[in-house]
DNA sequence: GACATTGGTAGCGACTAGCTACTAATTGGA
DNA sequence: TCCAATTAGTAGCTAGTCGCTACCAATGTC
């Protein structure tokens, strides 16, 4: 633990940035969060890298990223900076999170692990609240972002969208109702492929197709609380 | 302007971050930013400081932003990293944006103006961007936090209040529909006085009182695009 | 006192969301 | 063979919400 450490700063310095990745998915319908399983390491932990500040952050992230999955993430964006406060692994003050998703089913690279995101295993301190912003991220963005369809394959039934949205909503919803918004949304179209899952009638494959449509200058929310 | 430069990248260093401030408020029912207006700068700029990753950032944030305004902002929030290519004055290579709002009447400080926000003066390349993300930015968190409230000074007429609602929103409201939504929400409550400004009937001035009210559950929105 | 100006509300019609209840298509077992 | 169980998908009712027009209220100005 100690050696690591030291090499780590060595690579990172003190005074740089490091980056954390919460890339998340849907596991045995939970949310799953990708974390470090080293032998050696005391936890679990998120994967991370020393930042080079130089070039595009985009896209330095979108490669490291691409390059640690085996694949492009299906859906990306910065989630912030926040102060390590001396508790990075990296040894850099300053580390900037992204938070990353992908399609259910994509296999967690060596080293690397699912864990629940909504009980997850113990992590540095530092990490969990940077993984319960991610969470509350995921969930403010989700109608604003194609968020839920990007944790589905290319083709998907209507009820597995329904799962994907009531697990990231933390909530059950009306399969009618779901049904009638999303028609009204134009975001999905049928394919000619039907699914039969064992038991019941089968579904029909949809596939993102997102139509433009005008806007619906809808009324003023006040979501707020507090 | 080059001796600036070399003093500042000085101060800060090549490898360090810097913290750039996208303040907001309302002048003349347009929305404003506060920008720089050194008398041998080339154009206007966003203030800015080096940044110490030592310490909570939101901490050093708020400190060193009421120093500068003189008095702590109404609302802040941070905006995301950004890599400054190079460009940043500070000749850091990533910059942290924070995003504030001071009340309405709010004066500037020495060395600093209030800019219009939509169609700015010219700004560094680098910097345009973070403003046009701080703008999208203050529309998208306006109906999850109390950005328009904070606006505002403490006591407001309700017509102060659709007013800064269209300012962000870039249209124009209803205004039985507005308050109608307002009086749902349990968002403000009446105060005992009045205002009349010259002309027409006068108006009861109302304070920002945020009642809990039980989560209502509402229905998935599909507002996405592409 | 008429008029302009601003504040504030009532109520109508169209649309929307949540719900119950139904039909449809398949598997598996009595 | 046929019925129960299971999952997919839809119809239609009801209560609420949203946008709008129209109206009343209170002040200053001429």
């Amino acid at each position: 633990m100690k050696r690591d450490r030291s090499t780590t700063v060595a690579r990172a310095g003190r005074g740089s940035a490091a980056l954390d990745l919460i890339c998340c998915t849907a596991v045995d319908r939970r949310l799953a969060v990708l974390t470090t399983v080293g032998p050696g390491a005391r936890g679990r932990g998120l994967p991370w890298t020393p930042l080079d500040p130089r070039g595009a952050l985009d896209v330095t992230v979108l490669r490291w990223t691409r390059k640690l999955l085996g694949r492009a993430p299906s859906w990306m964006t910065q989630l912030g900076a926040f102060s390590a406060g001396g508790r990075h692994p990296s040894g850099a003050a300053l580390t900037v999170a992204y938070l990353a998703v992908v399609p259910v089913g994509t296999e967690a690279p060596d080293g690397l692990t699912w864990s629940p995101a909504t009980e997850p295993p113990p992590l540095p301190p530092g990490r969990q609240w940077i993984l319960d912003a991610a969470i509350a991220g995921l969930r403010d963005r989700m109608d604003i972002a194609p968020v839920a369809f990007r944790m589905l394959p290319a083709t998907f039934t209507l009820s597995d969208l329904q799962q994907v949205y009531e697990l990231l909503l933390g909530r059950r919803l009306h399969k009618a109702s779901f049904r009638r918004a999303l028609q009204a949304a134009f975001l999905v179209e049928p394919t000619d492929s039907w699914r039969s899952e064992g038991r019941g009638r089968p579904a029909q494959l949809y596939r993102y197709a997102p139509r433009k449509r005008r806007g619906v200058r809808r009324s003023v929310r006040f979501e707020l609380l507090g």
